[in-house]
RNA sequence: GCCAGCUUAGCUCAGCGGUAGAGCAACGGUUUUGUAAACCGUGGGUCGUCGGUUCAAUCCCGACAGCUGGCUCCA
């Protein structure tokens, strides 16, 4: 497909629209993104050297290093790396100047043109008028680029760059365009630098939590017979789950919510209200059509034709007036009686009411579109989402200002079809645990309560040490109103005026990112960062104007009349399963006492019966105080026991020998901290209730 | 969904056009121990699935499935 001129590529713009960097932002491009903002015109200039057929589009650097990506018929493989490292290497000794030139944007275009660099002409006609248009050279390698570049390829040392990886991409992004072949790599100041990084993927690598997941035996997935992006939570993990709806289920008590349960499906009519189906289809699974039962069968087909007849029988009527109107439309006939000295006029001057007759068959026809659709039985659709059940509760009940604010929560399992290719371990699934509430409120009790939720999420941080944190504020894009977001113009203003001002007021650091809110009103996510530096979206907060209208949701106002409240979205920890994923990442599956899958394990040395015994009282007592414990009665050597207990990141492990029953003391270790010295039982025994109870760090 | 890579025992991985191997784990024994691994033995695999090439396929080719990485941080 390279090198096609024949027919005039039509691209598409890109999905959404992404604000191109001023000038002035890219004069302030730190030294490291200059240097690998070159390192990217080195690789392209050794690709070149290596494929010159090579068509090239853009190739700008990233916080993790820098991409450029081509159209070229050979396909890259890593096995590529090393040659094209070797080019690049080569290009690097050759020392070549960054030279910068302006050229007219004809002169560019002739130039692209003579080489067939048709996503480079696409590129060049992104620049606006009036700005420059600039070129940078290196040795034969001649690119449109805005710069900056570091002075010499020289610069990049040769030990101080790494290609990475191959990945295809769209051309702007956009599934309609063509893919390209994107050549990921990195580039730092030195060696030693680029070493230390590659140490800090591998360390990301052991704590991926799909990697410790599996080793610790957390949860599972079985693509053959359960799907795939739907996990298994064995025991083990399962307390994960448990702990954290624990904590969030205290919080939310204890914040006023109340709780609710809901099916985990609902009939289309459902998501035709709320507004999903449109917005939201090709995230739910398909719906499911129930068969009728044999009754409702004959019913529904007796139903059918008694509506068919009757359709049948207006549309005989109809064409009959048709077929009398034109008759009527015939000259008329006069007959004269010349016995009589008269003349009758045959002419029927009684026409239908037409329009009586019209309404009648759109309305029949009404009916017996519903009798058919009756007959297909109902449509169920897997819940992607709670809200419209709890909608329903609130619906459920009349309701007074008196029972606002409203909070309810639920845990419930959401189910997504995510495109396979979005499947990742824990943190993109398909069905998923919200750890989701909605909060009915009047437009006083907003602020308020939306500070609370707020105040919420930082309750939750400080439990797991998360300091570093932002909140990112999407808004919607007046442009996309009735397309990607409810034509509400005043709503949105006023709900966006409401959130910036809590914002504002509460001193929360945040972001805000226009055109990304829900269909339904502004949101929040926030974004959090673990101990090695690695960003996730965790939770999210959102505000809904429209939904509750759409199920007419009311409540009696003071001056009785109704009102619809708003509702409140929202999910501190998102779901369990991407934070599960987030925490066993942070913690790198080393969990405090009161998250670990198995909180303590009493290890004898030997197995002389009255160790064995003290050893069992020990298990009985915690047991009986919910502590999970395990014993390692076996004969195996203290060393292997200990080896077992921290390779397993068991949290606590109670050493029992002769010394400590003659003492009525236990040895405690705990995992990754070594021995900590042997103490009376009972201390050890409230010490460890206690850190459970205060979730201890 | 699309592009690329991967798929061998429960796990980590060798291997080769002539019907498979190690370590760990499991199981059975022996061992009686003080803070990260005592010893011996046993079992375990349609080499992801389905087709094709071949006298012969785990290996070569194709399709499918799953997993992994990526799919604008715009010249």
């Amino acid at each position: 497909m390279q090198n096609d001129e024949s027919s005039q590529p039509n691209f598409e713009n890109a999905k959404s629209e992404v604000q191109r960097k001023t000038l002035d932002q890219r004069a302030q491009m730190d030294d490291l993104m200059r240097l690998r903002h070159s390192c990217a015109h080195i690789m392209a200039t050794a690709v070149l050297r290596l494929w010159p057929d090579a068509l090239l589009d853009i190739g700008p650097p990233t916080e993790e290093g820098f991409y450029y990506d081509f159209d070229l018929s050979h396909r890259f493989s890593p096995d590529d790396f090393a040659k094209i490292e070797e080019t690049m290497r080569q290009v690097v000794k050759e020392n070549q100047v960054f030279e910068k030139s302006i050229k007219t944007r004809d002169e560019a275009r002739a130039f692209f043109e003579a080489k067939g660099q048709k996503f480079k002409l696409e590129r060049l006609g992104d620049i606006p008028e009036g700005e420059a248009i600039s070129f940078y050279q290196n040795g034969e390698f001649v690119d449109l680029c805005a710069g900056p570049h570091v002075m010499r390829t020289g610069n990049v040392k040769p030990g101080g760059f790494k290609l990475l990886k191959v990945a295809s991409a769209y051309f702007r992004g956009n599934e309609k365009n063509p893919q390209l072949q994107r050549l990921y790599g990195t580039a730092f100041k030195n060696k030693e630098e680029l070493e230390n990084w590659v140490k800090l993927q591998e360390e990301a690598k052991r704590r991926d939590h799909r990697k410790i997941g599996a080793e610790m035996g957390l949860f599972a997935f079985d693509a053959e017979y359960v799907g795939p992006g739907l996990a298994l939570w064995l025991p083990k993990g399962a307390v994960l789950v448990e702990e954290l709806e624990k904590l969030a289920k205290e919080t939310e008590f204890q914040a006023g919510y109340v709780r609710v349960k809901t099916p985990h499906l609902a009939k289309e009519k459902m998501y035709k209200t709320s507004g999903h189906l449109p917005y939201y289809a090709e995230s739910m699974f398909p719906a499911m059509e129930l068969p009728l039962e044999p009754e409702q069968k004959t019913k529904a087909e007796r139903d059918l034709a008694v509506a068919q007849a009757k359709y049948d029988k207006l549309e005989k009527q109809v064409k009959a007036t048709d077929e009398f109107k034109a008759e009527a439309e015939k000259p008329v006939r006069i007959q004269f009686d010349s016995q009589n000295q008269t003349a009758t006029i045959e002419r029927n001057l009684e026409f239908p009411i037409s329009e009586q007759l019209a309404a009648d068959l759109i309305e029949s026809e009404e009916l017996l579109a519903k009798a058919e659709n009756r007959l297909k039985g109902d449509r169920y659709y897997l819940k992607a989402m709670n809200c419209p059940h709890h909608h329903r509760i609130f619906a459920a009940e009349p309701r007074s200002y008196r029972d606002l604010p409203l909070r309810l929560a639920e845990y419930g399992t959401c189910y997504r079809y995510e495109q396979s290719g979005e499947l990742f371990g824990l943190m993109r699934v398909r069905a998923l645990n919200m750890n989701d509430a909605h909060i009915y409120c009047t437009a006083d009790q907003f602020a308020a309560e939306f500070n609370a939720v707020n105040e919420m999420y930082l309750k939750h941080f400080k439990v797991f040490g998360l300091d570093r944190y932002q909140m990112r504020f999407s808004t919607h894009d007046p442009a996309r109103l009735g397309d990607k977001f409810v034509n509400e113009p005043e709503l949105w203003k006023q709900t966006e005026d409401m959130v910036r001002r809590v914002l504002i007021e509460s001193g929360i650091n945040y972001v805000e990112v226009p055109n990304e809110a829900a269909f339904y009103g502004p949101k929040i996510d926030v974004q959090v960062w673990s101990t090695i530096g690695r960003e996730f979206t965790i939770a999210t907060n959102q505000v809904d104007f429209a939904v509750p209208a759409r199920f007419g949701l009311t409540y009696r106002d003071r001056d009785n009349t109704d009102k619809t409240p708003l509702c409140i979205h929202r999910a501190p920890l998102g779901t369990h399963e991407r934070f599960i994923g987030f925490l066993i990442e942070h913690y790198a599956g080393n969990f405090p006492l009161w998250l670990a899958p198995e909180q303590v394990r009493v290890l004898t040395i030997g197995d002389d019966q009255p160790i064995v015994d003290y050893a069992k009282s020990i298990v009985q007592e915690l047991r009986s105080q919910f502590v999970r414990i395990e014993a390692d009665l076996s004969t195996n050597p203290i060393k292997a026991k200990i080896a077992e207990a921290e390779k397993a990141k068991v949290h606590t492990m109670l050493v029992i020998g002769g010394r400590d029953l003659e003492a009525g003391n236990i040895s405690v270790r705990l995992h990754s901290k070594g021995p900590q010295g042997a103490k009376a039982k009972a201390e050890v025994v409230a010490d460890i209730l206690a850190a459970i109870k205060e979730r201890r760090a």
